[in-house]
DNA sequence: ATGGCTTACAAAGTAAGA
């Protein structure tokens, strides 16, 4: 009897939130999603610039930052009834932090927003430290949503950086990335372990055919990144079957690598009927 | 040539990103 509802969320690796608030609030005019969900935000929960969001509808908050470095933020115009943050690997980082809601008055959804290591430059377990926290972050990953919502039915979505690009067309070149970390093996199959055990479907490529490249972030050093498109998939929307089997579209906003002082992700959008 | 850039930090050079 409910009519039919949309929910859109978004989600954006911002590269300091406190530098690029003004990018951010332009987005949000400009797109207009229920939820955004930022990685990166390099801020100490007391110096998070709250009443920035508070000033266009987005008050509803739900913070895990540290200073510095990492941190991630969900800024929502709905209200949450519960928040959690888990600490990943137990090493003490701002990596996760998670929501639920109401949308619609009817069936919550919970949604998760992941910074995951990005695991340094060589990518082997046994020689760096970085690359093995990121293989155990994943497995971890895989571990925690197994017979997880998916078996329960849950309404769940999962975004963020996650800092790897599985799909050939994830990146620019699949022959001469397959030795650099985000695009190697071992990271692909872990990653796509943690896809399968929490049975999620990647929204965004459900849009965008495994043939056609994609990609939404791009290295702050070359020349004009438009030009040479050097790229990479790093940024994801994933969700349990009774949201994937009812999203409408995705969007990436690429202009806003355009910006001045831009991050160097864009943010990644999707779509959902719900009721 | 993927690292040539960019960020935070008790502020000059370090660590980190990917």
């Amino acid at each position: 009897m409910s009519p039919i509802q949309t929910f859109k969320v978004a989600t954006w690796n911002i590269n300091s939130v406190r530098l690029r608030i003004d990018q951010v609030r332009r987005f949000l005019k400009d797109h207009q999603p229920d939820l955004l969900c930022l990685q990166e935000t390099k801020c100490p929960d007391d110096k998070f610039p709250t009443k920035a969001f508070k000033e266009i509808g987005y008050g509803n908050i739900a913070l895990h930052g540290q200073r510095g470095y990492h941190g991630v933020a969900t800024v929502s115009r709905v209200p949450f009834l519960d928040t959690q943050k888990y600490d990943f690997c137990k090493k003490g980082d701002a990596r996760h932090v998670a929501v639920t809601l109401c949308p619609s008055g009817r069936q919550d959804i919970t949604i998760h927003n992941f910074y995951v290591p990005a695991g340094g430059d060589e990518p082997n377990p046994n020689i760096n430290e970085k690359f093995s926290h990121k293989i155990e972050f994943l497995e971890e990953l895989a571990g925690w949503f197994a017979c997880g919502p998916a078996a329960n039915g849950e309404r769940q979505i999962l975004v963020g950086d996650l800092n790897v690009a599985p799909l050939e067309n994830d990146v620019w070149s699949h022959r001469q990335l397959l030795k650099v970390v985000s695009h190697t093996p071992l990271e692909v199959e872990k990653l796509q372990a943690a896809l399968d055990a929490g049975n999620w479907t990647d929204v965004v490529r459900a849009h965008v055919p495994p043939e056609e490249k994609l990609f939404t972030w791009w290295s702050y050093r070359s020349r004009d990144w438009r030009q040479s498109n050097r790229g990479r998939r790093l940024d994801h929307i994933w969700a349990t079957q009774p949201l994937a089997q009812n999203s409408v579209g995705i969007d990436v906003i690429f202009d806003a690598r355009d910006w001045i002082k831009p991050s160097d992700h864009v943010p990644v959008l999707a779509e959902f009927e719900i009721n």
